[in-house]
DNA sequence: CAGTGGTCTAGACCACAAG
DNA sequence: TTGTGGTCTAGACCACTGG
């Protein structure tokens, strides 16, 4: 007999089963036990499709307790965090960078406390502007930690901005990302061909690998900019 | 002998062979097969810890070509949708909403694309403002189809918002939803207790159930509102 | 063709928590 | 105490694709 019961499918059929109101919000569902009974698998295939499903914030599951369709079925968004080479190259638009700015320094105390330093070390500093089809698509500013980054004074950002050398060459092990909106500022304007006061999509980042700040950057992005998410 | 080698121990240890380099960016690792060999386990365990790894951008795995360390490592962050009461909770704050409008009428032509409705029907228009400790939060714009939702013209939106009977009655197999910036108008200063132009932070989100559109909104945020994620 | 990852199975033991 | 989900095992077959 063939398996028509995939633990693909089977998510599908229990997916469905929560949307169509088949089993409510708070209901108790069978035990693993019951479906692999009833789908006439393994419980091993049913705990796969089980598990997506809590994963994705559709089920509660506890031990002993069993498993409930969420009371307040919370979703997730997953975002692609890309290079932005790749991602204005998916728009369809040819990529340029330019380096405005690239000097050693010590960042100021705001910095210092996002990146959790506390030496007054002297940090590399940059501006880039990001250009979609030679039109301005982002600007970022950037604080890069020469202590974990050795060789950061010898990298030309000419060539490849740092953006893209960081995501080749150094692994975060956490981080955090914030996202905002700004009204940008007469120099800002003049750099993103836009004028002042205008809104604009705001990114923060700041990465670590274990307990040493590897990067913070903030993304300006151009007025009009929407990051888009599909949602499953 | 104990199990010390849990798909979460072995999943940490092939990380921090990723993460310092012992595994560069390119490159091939051992197959499942040798690697349960190593960690004295079954290959459905070393499974289980590369899949994972694989999920979060850190690893290309083909049948056949085998596991390589990801050459853009892209790494995806996940952002938990909540129920604006929770959120304003979570801030330690005390929620209440505002119905401020509630009325039936055909939605404009732009919103009919975004909802992806062919016909001019008529639809229920709401706005609602959101506070945290009586100060405004978030001013929502929603539009939510009858032809779906078919008491809905039945509900006491005073009682509970439009965000929250959502969530807790209907669910939606797909949506979509985009983040950006936007300069406010006049009115939605005066209801968000801000200054004409301010820069706000903007979601717009559309759901469907199957082909169906149930609802769209786009919540305003007050000025100085951000949003954070844990990258991991 | 052969070796990889993808999946499924039947069984087992364990940790947990509701009753 | 007992039934639940969480995990691991050893084995199997399949789908895919590089050589």
């Amino acid at each position: 007999m063939k398996n028509f019961a995939s633990w693909q499918n089977i998510q599908d059929m229990l997916r469905r089963r929560i949307i169509d109101g088949t089993w409510k919000p708070g209901e108790l569902i069978p035990s693993e036990k019951r479906l692999a009974e009833e789908f006439q698998c393994a419980r091993a295939t049913v705990n796969r499709a089980l598990r997506g499903l809590a994963d994705t914030g559709l089920l509660d599951r506890r031990r002993r307790a069993g498993s409930r369709v969420a009371t307040e079925p919370s979703r997730y968004a997953t975002l692609k965090i890309d290079i932005i080479r790749l991602e204005v190259e998916r728009r369809g638009a040819k990529y340029r960078h330019v380096l405005i700015e690239n000097r050693r320094t010590v960042p100021p105390r705001r910095l210092q406390y996002q990146m959790k330093i506390h030496d007054e070390i002297e940090m590399l500093s940059q501006s880039t502007l990001h250009l979609a089809d030679d039109k301005p698509f982002v600007y970022e500013e950037r604080w890069l930690n020469p202590s974990v980054l050795r060789n950061i004074f010898q990298i030309d950002f000419d060539q490849v901005s740092a953006n893209e050398w960081l995501v080749r060459n150094v692994m975060f092990t956490h981080g955090d990302i914030s996202f905002s909106a700004a009204n940008i500022t007469a120099s800002e304007a003049d750099l993103l061909d836009a004028n002042e006061g205008d809104a604009a999509f705001v990114i923060e980042r700041t990465t670590w690998q274990d307990e040493q700040c590897i990067t913070s950057v903030r993304l300006l992005h151009r007025p009009s900019f929407s990051m888009r998410v599909e949602l499953s």
